[in-house]
DNA sequence: CGGTCCCTTGACAGCCGTCAACTACCGTGG
DNA sequence: CCACGGTAGTTGACGGCTGTCAAGGGACCG
């Protein structure tokens, strides 16, 4: 049976868990569950961060609004993501998170987060697989947005977010959903709407991506990778953390 | 006495450490040190990360370097920096890291890392602070690639690592050592060099930056900031931790 | 059926890249 | 002492990618 439990499904990315593992996973996700509408914040800017929040459904966003009132967008959360392990250690947020969608988030307080890390060896070392992989996936959008042109970005982009969407199970074949508008699109590759509308036009002339009313499809997957220069390493979704493999299914 | 090891001198913008935590850090220094030249490569992505590096003295940077050649620096290491804490748990770096002057560099084995984080609980808590700082500064470089233009996204640059040169002693009044080239601030800034040398001067020509010789200097930081929108909050350097402080001096 | 949000399109401008040449600096070696 | 070569920095001309402004179309909703 595949979990229903999105930070299982992506954890197993790296390591399979045990049936105990998987128990306290659950747990995790059940115990404190905020539901939030969509574009509302989650926590803003300066405040002071005291739970970790986990994606359970819907997309979520980290965002910084510069004086002036530009905007940019850092950052996609989608279901089974963390907003930051640890956090709470710092004394205020120096960016905020808002929702794309409706979503509902599990907030897991420190106690609980500190207390499963201890116990939990394969567990904290899936957690730090994940922390390295946001790492991993916020420079390679530094990358985007310094050298890649307004068509591979966009491309780019879609390419890892479908992926990260079939990690957790929320693609159906070369399909998934994808919640966002172009001017969302244009905060988070640093375009204006106008040229993002444009550059859509062009990915779907040139066939490589089918996208209309909050559906992506990508018919040819490897077309778009080479399209856009997109190395999927960055992601690490091939089980490196294998040898840690539970032996109890 | 002010420490001489980079990695306590910047762990106490976050909490004041111990005798015997600043001991641990100091063996952690001491026991593998590796010497590099300039513009060398420390690792290369595609290969196996095995040990923790920690910069004890020179300048070090991530890149990604794209199929057709274009290059990104996603970030520099100066003194006291950490090259991700625990990456080790990865198969394969998704970029490589170089060097940009001749450089010294601890290596801290796996079994040494999970030791120190065991048995010293504040040290642990200062670790995992600069992971997180390690992340918003990603996270700002990505808000000035999309948002900031060339004028304000130098000068930000250069607040940045003044202000982080300043946090491990590295800076005398308002100047300090700025040993990369227009070619490199190109490439971390996504810009040409042409328009990187064109930009330099009108900071320089607004009174904003002194830049010679490898020598940077800051007339007017206040200003500076202003001009760039650089807010130092994502940098976290005001001893958050401080309720973690030790007793013992 | 009016309003709002999102998408689309056209005209025009400007920031920034490319190309190419030139200068400055520095260490080496004749 | 000067020639030499290599690297880093500078400058000018030109072009193009992308932004801005403005207007219109379509879908959904109260």
């Amino acid at each position: 049976m595949t979990p229903n439990n999105p930070l299982i499904r992506k954890l197993e990315q790296f390591a399979r868990l045990s049936a105990d593992d998987r128990r306290v996973l659950d747990r995790l996700v059940g115990e404190r569950v905020r539901r939030v509408g969509p574009r509302e914040d989650v926590i803003r800017e300066g405040e002071k961060p005291r739970v970790v929040s986990l994606v359970l459904s819907g997309w979520v966003c980290r965002y910084k609004q510069l004086a002036d009132g530009r905007r940019q967008i850092m950052g996609f959360f989608v279901p089974g993501d963390l907003c930051d392990l640890n956090v709470y250690i710092l004394r205020e947020m120096d960016h905020s998170v808002g929702t794309v969608t409706p979503v509902t988030l599990a907030e897991v307080p420190r106690a609980v987060m500190e207390e499963i890390t201890l116990a939990h060896p394969r567990i904290t070392q899936a957690l730090w697989w994940e922390t390295l992989v946001n790492a991993a996936i916020q420079r390679e959008w530094t990358v985007s947005l310094g050298q890649r042109t307004a068509f591979e970005r966009i491309g780019h982009m879609l390419c890892e977010l479908f992926l990260r969407l079939r990690a957790v199970g929320l693609t159906e074949g070369e399909r998934c959903d994808l919640p966002i508008t172009q001017a969302e699109m244009a905060d988070a590759t640093g375009l204006s709407t106008v040229h993002v509308n444009r550059t859509l036009q062009e990915l779907r002339g040139a066939g490589l991506v089918v996208l209309k009313g909050g559906a992506l499809s990508i018919p040819d997957l490897p077309a778009l990778q080479d399209a856009t220069l997109f190395n999927p390493n960055y992601l690490h979704l091939d089980r490196e953390g294998r040898h840690l493999d539970a032996n109890d299914g």
